[in-house]
RNA sequence: GGGCGGUUAGCUCAGUCGGUCAGAGCGCUUCCCUUACAAGGAAGAGGCCACAGGUUCGAGUCCUGUACCGCCCA
């Protein structure tokens, strides 16, 4: 009769489920064909997968991905649309090569002693490992993705559409190389974008010191530099302030803003660089800021983006004088050979022997440092391959602006607008080994370049077979550019995939990388098929750690988000409903355990009243029709409100408010059906002589239709618990692949919920009554209720009422009009009236003093309502809202009444 | 420096056309192992919705400003 254990289990569910779904098949698009759910040539749903890292496990950031957007999915394939949900993982050139060095550093090996192709065969070695892990992860998690088109950013499909991407924008002119000054990492020893450096704030030091300038009594030092007698005999100085000394060594001016005053004499002379004696101009300039400092700064074209603006301004040399390990180089001179920071201490120091060092003082600053390693960024000259993206920019803005793309939540979109109007171009070649090799050979013979899809065997321009192929790697971000088509078969255009689900519907992700990963898709997507890629970004929180910092790979302690160890303790429904549900669209999340327990303890509570109805239910139940059922009040009532539920909770889902929703799902669930329908159908299901057929039906019909809407928030105890179902009730194999419910507003009844809330309201007030005088909970009290009105309707309901109010049947009297009982405790509800008659209990002047508080209450907000439509409220207001007042009020009057009474009485 | 978000019960958070909005869970108090559920049930206590103005018949909800926390961009 009742399969199910009597104590909900995740454990014992959740892996085996997952497992008969991947087997049965319900993953995949072509299964809802097959079972007559979704037609092939019907609406469809396409979202891909936003590809993980292969560098390491997923964390809790990753399982509020996978649970929203497996909602998405189950929600899409329950409402018939043929939907794909692509799942995939990114190849993370520099993260994962980042990874693998340091496991390697740990055996003493570097990459370099490998080789090339030996290190690359380690990673993959590496990317096996953590895929598997990866792709375990997201089954855990209960993602419902199509495994068969599981996609890696480095396979040859995928490898293939980069390189299509690549040519067409080469071909094009989009993508160029060029030597500029780039984000340099020193330690990572590759150019990265702009987005890759981050600002850390810290307190450094601002140092002022002096060039001498070159004059009528000083033509230059005349000693060596460091003892001490370089700058003798100088007469005139300019004093600058810096935060980088080292990069002295690099300058080629000195510059002033053209309007200060306090150096406008010395513009037009020379300068003499210390350490190196090269003797350097001053200069007017613009980006000049006068209040920095002196007014005066030094010029460093080859490592700062604004000096070497200065620098083409003015034609200055860029000198650069590091390695590209930052080693100070020959250039550097005297300091050759020593680490940048290094060089930076003994630069001082020699500054201040010299006597040119004006002051040291505390300086708070931000200096840029590299998102994968924390090194800091190193602005360096360097010849790299760029896209030229503002005009794709353009093309994803006019887009986004055309409604082509909605982007949710909302202000996110202008974040995209502010950041796509000022882009810069994407330097896009990494001195990598792993990752897509650049598409671009080299002819040692007439030094042209070849760009092509397929490996050439000759120079496009001489026909020589000497060609080298460029050594770099493209940015990982450029092949997760083309992700939601180049894993649909493009650049094949008519592969079956691709025309059937591109563009697809829906990029869900973390806010984080809007600009990384959207901003790119949009414009690649937009340039590449002449569509953007989905309809709607929706941009989900990040999930925090308890001290507020985002939870991500880099953490030293990011085993202890791993999502397992959530799914041992509370299950994988209790982690997606938590994460559903705890917060709204876009806004962070604080994970609180004591939230997880809620969800756990959800899915326990459903489980038992699953539990309940089942041992109601024969063995045989038969088909169950609610039309040809005699419905009570608490049957018709249950139903509108199930009616309700379902209107509001589509809603919400059309809005993507999905947290409202599971939260909607739950209270339905738990403080209507199983507080009070369950409690109400008992008394039919354990009274021989009534009629089981209505409360069974609708017990079983409002749970059936109550998992559908749950079970994208929670899907295997959903799934648990619908296969328990009696087969006649269920059609279809899975509750998988059952249509997602739709409201029927023949089952909306006001009336009956108006009664009910009445019946709720009495048994509410006799409780409370209990309650207060100490009644044992379960012991059976007479009571007298003045119905009033309400008589046919509260006599109807006397079942329940002695049921759920623990009354004496033989004992209960229910009449339109009744005198006092001499010791009662009095509920006043509205105009009934329940009398308890607690004879040895009752103390008359307390319940006096309690009905007088009572009055007192009901008094005060009479004022106020009565005050209220006295008011302008009463014409102004909307006629329904004044209506739901007059109606307040009259209730509020007519339990005044009752209490006014009562205490009459009583005196 | 510019932009954005947050500030609601002891704690973690909901509250999207301004009118049952003052809510949920946990915690707390009292009682109960009642034949679905103690991962539970019944009854309670608890908040000038950060602060100051303004719009409105009516403001956690809209506007302006302030404070604190956080994020993004430069």
């Amino acid at each position: 009769m009742n399969k199910l254990a009597k104590v909900y289990n995740p454990k014992e569910i959740e892996q085996l489920l997952y497992r008969w779904w991947e087997e049965r098949g319900y993953f995949k698009p072509e299964k809802q064909v097959e079972l007559g759910q979704a037609a092939a040539d019907g609406p469809r749903w396409c979202i891909t997968m936003p590809p993980p890292n292969v560098t390491g496990a997923l964390h809790l950031g990753h399982a509020m991905t996978a649970a929203v957007e497996d909602l998405m999915t189950r929600h899409y394939r329950m409402r018939g649309f043929q939907t794909l949900f692509l799942p995939g993982s990114d190849h993370a050139g520099i993260a994962t090569q980042n990874v693998v060095e340091r496991e390697l550093r740990k055996e003493g090996v570097t990459r370099h002693e490998l080789g090339r192709e030996q290190f690359v065969d380690y990673v993959w070695e590496w990317k096996g490992r953590y895929h598997a892990r990866i792709t375990n992860q997201h089954k855990r998690l209960g993602v419902s993705c199509d495994w068969e088109r599981d996609r890696f950013t480095l396979d040859p499909a995928l490898s293939h559409a980069v390189r299509t991407a690549f040519v067409h924008l080469y071909q094009k002119g989009l993508i160029y190389r060029g030597t500029y000054l780039v984000n340099w990492c020193p330690r990572c020893t590759s150019a990265i974008s702009d987005l890759e450096v981050v600002p850390q704030e810290r307190t450094d030091h601002l140092w002022t010191i002096r060039y001498p300038v070159v004059n009528d009594e000083w033509a230059g030092p005349q000693d060596d530099w460091g003892g001490g007698q370089w700058a003798a005999g100088a007469t005139e100085f300019i004093h600058m302030a810096t935060t980088r000394p080292e990069t002295i060594l690099g300058d080629t001016a000195v510059a002033v803003h053209p309007s200060d005053e306090r150096w406008q004499h010395l513009v037009g002379q020379d300068a003499v660089l210390p350490a190196i004696g090269r003797r350097i101009p001053i200069i007017a300039d613009d980006a000049v800021q006068p209040e920095f400092g002196t007014g005066a700064v030094k010029v460093t074209p080859a490592h700062d983006p604004t000096d070497n603006e200065i620098g083409i301004r003015h034609g200055l040399e860029a000198v650069d004088v590091m390695t590209d390990t930052a080693e100070m180089n020959e250039a550097a001179g005297p300091y050759a050979g020593l680490d940048r920071f290094e060089c930076r201490e003994r630069i001082v120091a020699d500054f201040e022997r010299e006597g040119l060092l004006v002051r040291i003082a505390p300086y708070f600053h931000a200096v840029g440092t590299c998102q994968r390693c924390d090194t800091d960024i190193e602005p360096r000259i360097s010849t790299q391959w760029f896209v030229d993206v503002a005009p794709l920019a353009q093309a994803a803005v006019d887009a986004v602006r055309r409604g082509d793309t909605v982007i949710i939540p909302e202000r996110e979109e202008r974040r995209f607008f502010h950041w796509m109007e000022d882009i810069r171009p994407w330097c896009i070649s990494r001195q990598l080994w792993w990752g897509h090799r650049i598409p671009v050979w080299y002819c040692d013979d007439c030094g042209e370049q070849t760009c092509e899809v397929e490996d050439p065997a000759a120079c496009a321009h001489c026909g020589s077979s000497n060609l080298r192929q460029d050594e770099d790697v493209l940015d990982t971000w450029f092949s997760s550019g083309l992700w939601p088509f180049s894993t649909l078969g493009w650049p094949d255009t008519d592969a079956a995939d691709f025309r059937r689900y591109y563009p697809t519907d829906m990029r869900e992700t973390g806010y984080d990388i809007l600009f990384f990963w959207v901003a790119r898709e949009m414009m690649l997507g937009l340039e590449m098929t002449g569509h953007v890629p989905y309809e709607t970004v929706y941009l989900h929180g990040m999930v925090r750690t308890r001290e507020g910092k985002k939870v991500s790979k880099s953490m030293e302690n990011i085993d202890e988000f791993d999502p397992l160890h959530v799914i041992e303790t509370y299950g994988c429904d209790a982690l997606r409903y938590t994460l559903l549900t705890s917060s709204t669209p876009g806004l962070d999340m604080n994970l609180d355990p004591r939230r997880l327990e809620g969800a756990r303890n959800f899915g326990n509570k459903i489980w038992q009243a699953t539990r309940f109805v089942l041992s109601n239910i024969p063995d045989q139940a038969p088909a169950l029709e609610l039309q040809v059922l005699d419905l009570e009040l608490a049957d018709r009532w249950i139903l509108s409100k199930l009616n309700r539920l379902v209107q509001d909770v589509c809603r919400l889902f059309e809005s993507y408010q999905y947290g409202e929703a599971g939260r909607q799902i739950n209270d339905f669930l738990w403080s209507e059906y199983c507080d009070w329908y369950i409690e109400a159908a008992k008394v039919r299901l354990y009274d021989d002589a009534a009629d089981k057929a209505a409360p069974r039906a609708v017990l079983l019909h409002v749970l059936e239709t109550s998992l559908r809407l749950l079970h994208p928030f929670m899907p295997f105890v959903t799934e648990a618990l619908w296969q328990a179902l009696p087969a006649a009730m269920r059609q279809g194999e899975t509750l998988m692949m059952q249509r997602w419910p739709e409201p029927d507003p023949a089952l909306l009844d006001d009336a009956a919920e108006a009664e009910m809330e009445q019946v709720i309201a009495l048994i509410r007030a006799i409780r409370n009554l209990r309650a207060e005088y100490n009644v044992t909970p379960g012991k059976r009290i007479p009571a007298r209720v003045v119905a009033g009105g309400a008589l046919a309707m509260l006599s109807a309901q006397k079942p329940i009422l002695c049921a759920l109010a623990k009354l004496d049947p033989g004992r209960l009297v229910i009449e339109a009009a009744l005198p006092p009982p001499s010791q009662a405790a009095t509920a006043v509800v509205g105009d009934v009236v329940g009398y308890l008659p607690l004879a040895d209990l009752v103390d008359l002047a307390a319940e006096c003093a309690r009905l007088s508080q009572e009055l007192a209450d009901v008094a005060a907000r009479i004022a106020r309502s009565e005050e209220l439509l006295a008011g302008e409220f009463a014409h102004k207001a909307p006629p329904h809202v004044v209506q739901r007042e007059r109606d307040k009020l009259d209730d509020l009057q007519a339990t005044r009444q009752q209490l006014e009474e009562q205490l009459a009485k009583l005196a």
